[in-house]
DNA sequence: GACAGTTTTTATGCATGCGTTATTCACTAA
DNA sequence: TTAGTGAATAACGCATGCATAAAAACTGTC
């Protein structure tokens, strides 16, 4: 008998992979805050590998925009001024009422949609909750069904990696912000839009949305003077 | 005397940062075709370097879409199917719509509208002189310079990054799509628009300029039976 | 104590070393 | 010929070595 699987169980993650996964991690949970400063071999250390696997996982990051790196001074966690908020907010925006655009054109079966449904209802079951933290992860998954059932990866690709760089600054305005009410109904309204098939509707609908979820995100950092997050 | 300034000339570049250029280069003017596969030392040996700045310089060439890095078989230059050239169409066409709403919003003065001014003429020009390369230069010029002005680097920076992905295909298309005289007429319109003031027509004649070349484009693929570019 | 000059430290860019494993290819058997 | 087996090759993932240059620490002078 052959020794057919040994290796490929899939759980066969390299170095880089593993640093990736575990720095961007951190920096999505803030362990890594905004701001924050590491050098090549400090990572390596911390994480228990050498330099080369640090190295490679970390222009990765950079490329997604989630950390800089400079010469002497390591990594550096970037730090979103609200700036750059805007700049994200404009970004999913467009990507965003396009991939609305295009779900509503497939014709998707009940089936497809099953998990935006699911993300709506669960938003409206949090709000009567008082579950902030709940609603929060079923805005995510709303987007996220949104964005992957468009048929469109490259689009997809991007706009989670815009997701990833304004995650934390969600976590910390969810508080700040007033009950998102409206905000459940516009998605409800996009959903229905794509049901219908009407792609018009869909991309008009949700780019209001975003429009309004900029606003409301511009507000509570003018009010309370965040100036980074 | 101290010696001041030994390498700090600015003609400073690192190997990785030589590497990717060199690379980039090769696959932007088909030097390095759609398919092109190369192994990591080949590459090295290729342009006298180690491993290490290869490794570095072709992850980032990854992570940029242009390559695909696959074990024990290197780097292959990803080749576009018909139905990437509409992922990657739809994205230009949010993208620069968003970039013409903003741009319009902007009040830009006279001097800002400058290269797209001149874009808009070098294009004209061009058609009348039935030059093609110098339309499709001045083309480029266009949308590079409208995606510069719109004020969202994050923006600018994707945009021109999917540009990259279809340079090719667009190099090769170009001598079989009809003359472009009606492109030249939405351009003009979209730099209109713009310098009204007008951020929703900017966006909507863009949008529809967009849709109109990406229509084109798939016709092309289709009529000549391009399976890959 | 402030500061210029000097030494020490060390992060980085890159090359290279090394074990592992996928691939190639020669060789044998059916 | 085809299929199967095994050895040889070599690419990859990662660690480490090394020269360089920046930064930090230190020293002595005013």
């Amino acid at each position: 008998m052959k020794e057919i699987s040994k290796q490929q169980e899939g759980g066969n993650i390299s170095r880089v992979d593993w640093v990736y996964d575990e720095v961007k991690s951190r920096i999505l949970n803030n362990v890594f805050p905004p701001g924050f400063q590491a050098l090549e071999p400090e990572v390596a250390k911390l994480l228990g590998v050498s330099r080369t696997p640090v190295r490679e996982a970390l222009i990765r990051l950079e490329k997604e925009g989630l950390i800089e790196l400079v010469p002497r001074r390591g990594m550096r966690v970037v730090p979103l001024v609200p700036d750059d908020m805007r700049e994200i907010y404009q970004l999913l925006t467009c990507l965003e009422a396009m991939a609305a655009e295009l779900a509503a054109k497939k014709e998707l079966k009940p089936k497809d949609l099953k998990p935006m449904e699911d993300a709506v209802l669960a938003m409206e079951h949090a709000l009567l909750e008082d579950d902030l933290d709940a609603w929060a992860k079923a805005d995510e998954n709303f987007h996220r069904s949104l964005l992957e059932m468009c048929g469109n990866r490259r689009l997809t690709t991007i706009a989670l990696n815009v997701w990833d760089q304004v995650h934390r600054a969600r976590l910390i305005t969810l508080r700040l912000r007033p009950k998102p009410t409206q905000s459940s109904k516009e998605h409800q309204m996009v959903l229905e839009a794509i049901r219908k098939g009407d792609a018009e509707l869909a991309r008009d609908t949700h780019y209001q949305h975003r429009i309004r979820s900029q606003i409301t995100l511009m507000e509570i950092l003018e009010k309370y003077k965040l100036p980074q997050l």
